[in-house]
DNA sequence: ATGACGATTTACT
DNA sequence: GTAAATCGTCATA
């Protein structure tokens, strides 16, 4: 029998094959109350570990919070920066080969009240639009309740957060476009890393 | 112990 | 288009 989950052996790629496989799967994050969120994936960069001056593992720093990028593939690596946001990315490779995918935005499918009402801090919810809630690695982070609890999380089986089989888009409908805020990296900014669905709206802003 | 800096978002001119 | 918000992390000392 065949289970709707993303197992192991999906994860196990390299980061830019795994970036575009992810395109189309489905993003399912379940609440303590029991709630469930997703979102299908239409937005991801791949970084590519110690070569990458964009990775946070650039020359194999291995820190506490860069910790979950050196897990086995298939792991979440839950970021905070700007001193306000959550990222999250899911390892690639294997084991102690630091590479990941940002998950930079999704098409919210299920939970969209409860994710209107995570996103809106001092905003009307109502003023929110569908195309608001997700489009962004902070956004999406925001709204399905991403926080560095979820750092380290094993996607294949844990009860929280995992992925779903979606339909895989084709190639020709990937869009490849250099990655966003990365500017300090030099030559590796310029590298088409960045992945998204050319038919969805649900995009980060350039 | 210190300081510079973000794999961003939002609000404002 | 410009700038503020806001603080954990890490390199330097």
């Amino acid at each position: 029998m065949s289970s709707a989950r993303l197992t192991r052996r999906f994860f196990r790629r390299d980061p830019v094959t795994l970036a575009k496989a992810l395109l189309g799967q489905t993003l399912v994050r379940v609440l303590d109350d029991g709630a469930e969120l997703t979102g299908r994936i239409v937005e991801v960069e791949a970084y590519l570990g110690q070569p990458d001056r964009a990775a946070h593992t650039f020359g194999g720093r291995r820190t506490a919070r860069n910790a979950s990028m050196w897990l086995d593939a298939g792991h979440a690596y839950v970021y905070f920066t700007y001193g306000m946001h959550f990222c999250m990315n899911i390892t690639a490779d294997g084991a102690e080969v630091p590479t990941a995918c940002l998950i930079r935005a999704l098409e919210p499918a299920g939970g969209l009240d409860v994710m209107r009402r995570l996103r809106s801090g001092k905003i009307d919810p109502a003023r929110l639009r569908d195309v608001d809630l997700c489009s962004g690695p902070a956004k999406l982070a925001q709204a399905l309740a991403i926080d560095r609890t979820l750092d380290g999380e094993d996607l294949t089986n844990s009860p929280r957060i995992y992925l779903r089989r979606g339909r895989p888009l084709a190639a020709d409908q990937i869009v490849a476009s250099p990655r966003i805020g990365v500017s300090y990296a030099k030559e590796w900014a310029q590298k088409p890393l960045r992945f998204h669905d050319a038919a969805s709206p649900h995009i980060s802003k350039k």
